[in-house]
DNA sequence: GCATGCCTTGACCGATTGGTCAGCTTTGTA
DNA sequence: TACAAAGCTGACCAATCGGTCAAGGCATGC
């Protein structure tokens, strides 16, 4: 509301994240050009804006979001660097949206549990969970990696507010587990630290992985074997009845 | 010996990572002012050839290569950035030679095992030691994690070769300890996979870490304890008797 | 017809990039 | 003291950075 520029630039979300000046949010809704919802124009549009999002996660990923340049991003679209800025605004706002759309997916996968679940149940789902996730969205999970190993400046926020609290919600549970004796008495932060590491590992380090493992890219099967591994590790590692 | 440039830049490694032109080396060994081995001069050049290599391994562990800017490295270390330039030759040099002191002390790592050895024993170390190497150098694992997350476009040699033999060599004295019924058959390099990301994720993702159990930092305590927790449900976790 | 928007992009802006170099100061030796 | 070599850095370079803008292209509603 305050301070937007007066060019709508649409995109799906707003930059709610890591606002400065003000609190209020200054929704941003999607407008279409014309009163029609859905014709041949903003179909373009849709997949021109779809080519620009997958193209600049593709190159934060790589580089940054200093070392990502608007340059790299359009080529990679095959647009010329004006149409990419005429979408998105700015760099800012793009590196935003796209971290924005990554921790939704994230937030997706985060249902609740209770202290009534079966732990290895919960477990299990938690690790294949993750591993989906980032077999599904590699780039996002790099994104997110180079956003946290740059210091985290857009999620401050959210690593210190919701993703802490849904933390802390899960290790009690944990807790109430071992005290009823369904699991050992394993810090459960530590714990869910491990999960994260173990499956975000092989998008994050992809290179590593397949130059080791002398592979071209990581069969369906590859995942399927590396869940199983992690289920029957940590289950048992952590002493739950299988 | 080839292109090098006249002078000489000494610094103490020769930028032998990712060679794009020529096999021979071009040793660039360092090289005394004059005749006397550690003179006032020598000793105040060291002091400031280690303040470049400090602050250079955290701007490009911060902002990647690219990102990373000789002007920003300049600023850390309290020098212009001409000086930089005079001491490093160029930012290119600059990054190969932190990325090989990286490799140089993980390979300082990396021990030998036999299958006579006691699998609790070398697991314990191989996670203790690990947990101790990001400890010691979190920008430099930091390091390591962009460069990979860019494509490992310097390392993608040693990852393949050196690296690559390395695992393989484990592998199999795990394989053939599971055969003798001292641990589960469990895939050797997935749990290798494992044990690196777990002990990585405390230096890649620390804002992570820190924003969600609350703290400023880790402590010496703290550390010990993951490490303690890692042993742990690692050996329990692949059935190893403890 | 013609006007009204949005779409699209080449040209351009000041700032910053990695790197060079001339010229100064400092140091060590004879 | 004289001289050479090394240390050091401000000024400058072409290239690229993120971003602006004016000017056309193009479709639609009167």
């Amino acid at each position: 509301m305050t301070v937007t520029s007066d060019v709508d630039h649409s995109l799906t979300a707003a930059d709610s994240l890591a606002r400065t000046d003000s609190v209020d949010t200054a929704p941003t809704t999607m407008r279409e050009p014309q009163g029609q919802g859905d014709g041949e124009a903003t179909a373009r549009r849709q997949r021109k804006e779809q080519a620009i999002l997958e193209a600049a996660e593709g190159v934060f990923a790589r580089y940054g979001y200093r070392g990502g340049s608007v340059q790299a991003i359009a080529e990679a679209a095959g647009l010329p660097k004006s149409s990419v800025l005429y979408y998105v605004g700015s760099k800012r706002r793009l590196y935003v949206v796209l971290l924005e759309r990554m921790m939704t997916r994230w937030n997706a996968m985060l249902d609740d549990i209770s202290v009534d679940d079966d732990p290895a149940e919960v477990l299990e789902a938690f690790i294949r969970s993750k591993m989906a996730l980032t077999r599904a969205h590699p780039q996002g999970s790099r994104l997110f990696a180079a956003e946290v190993l740059g210091g985290a400046p857009f999620l401050q926020e959210y690593l210190r507010g919701e993703l802490r609290d849904w933390v802390q919600a899960r290790a009690r549970v944990f807790e109430q587990w071992a005290e009823r004796g369904l699991m050992d008495a394993v810090d459960p932060v530590w714990l869910i630290f491990l999960i994260w590491s173990a499956t975000q590992h092989y998008a994050d380090f992809e290179p590593q992985v397949l130059g080791i493992t002398g592979r071209n890219a990581l069969s369906d099967q590859d995942h399927q074997d590396i869940s199983d591994f992690l289920c029957r590790l940590i289950l048992k590692g952590c002493g739950i009845r299988h």
